[in-house]
DNA sequence: AAGATATGTTAACATGGTCTAACAAAGATA
DNA sequence: TATCTTTGTTAGACCATGTTAACATATCTT
């Protein structure tokens, strides 16, 4: 256990936590449509995360994040969030595009260069001629 | 044709034109090694490329990108250096990692944001209290 | 030119992710 | 409760990418 989780794993798991969230239950039909994929794929993941203890999920019954499950979640989830801000409020990038971005590159930015990135980020909010670059994104 | 090129034939593309770039004849076991996979491997990627009209190769012989590969290539390529430069000299990450970043942010971040970075390290750079985040990065 | 070495290819298989079509279970309603 | 509708699962296919093992060609050295 405790194998090396994809990309499209952890997309999962982020879908998962989001639905849970927003205090929908959440079933495969949900996660399909957040995702954009068909059932079938789902229920085919869910088998895998179930198999590696990170949600529990019995069959025709809801999805829960198991405790791993859920702390890969969140943690993804944070990636996103700092990656989005730093696209729209930083960059000015528009808030459908930063998303769009968020997603893909929070599976594959280091940790060290998303550290920088929130460090950097927190510097130039408290820097007072920022004004030329933060302005309103959308 | 012109079908949608996966980020793993860039990276072949971009290897491709790395390597020609400097020199060397460019032989299915450098792009092996420079991509960390195993000849056979190549082989497969060269067909397909080949066939999408991208490079030109004989069997047991060199490999050429062809126009339109070149141009994927440079293009995959300018982004590299981008990325690059914008996790190195900016939020100062050392080079070794950015490198690696960067390879893999290469294939997904949008072009518009692409874009949005460039103007944003040049407006850092000819900023004159800049010396605080850009302090020798490795 | 002959044989040894280096390089390249093919074949067969594995993995991960997706799909459609067909079937199964659950839930809603008459 | 019997049936219809919605939701979920299974089976089977496909594509992209990678591997190892075996074979083929080229190149080098004598």
């Amino acid at each position: 256990m405790t194998k090396e989780i994809t990309p499209t794993m952890e997309d999962y798991l982020e879908a998962i936590g989001q639905l849970g969230k927003e205090g929908q239950v959440v079933r495969v039909k949900n996660i399909a449509r957040q995702l954009n994929v068909k059932m079938p794929s789902v229920t085919e993941a869910l088998k895998t995360l179930a198999k590696e203890g990170l949600i529990r999920h019995e069959k025709y019954g809801y999805v829960e994040l198991a405790r791993k499950g859920n702390r890969i979640a969140e943690e993804i989830y944070a990636r996103h969030r700092i990656l989005f801000k730093f696209l729209n409020q930083i960059l000015g990038l528009d808030s459908k595009t930063a998303d769009e971005d968020a997603c893909k590159m929070e599976h594959t930015i280091s940790s060290t260069a998303l550290e920088k990135l929130v460090e950097f980020t927190k510097t130039l909010e408290s820097c007072p001629q920022r004004e030329r670059r933060l302005r309103k994104p959308d």
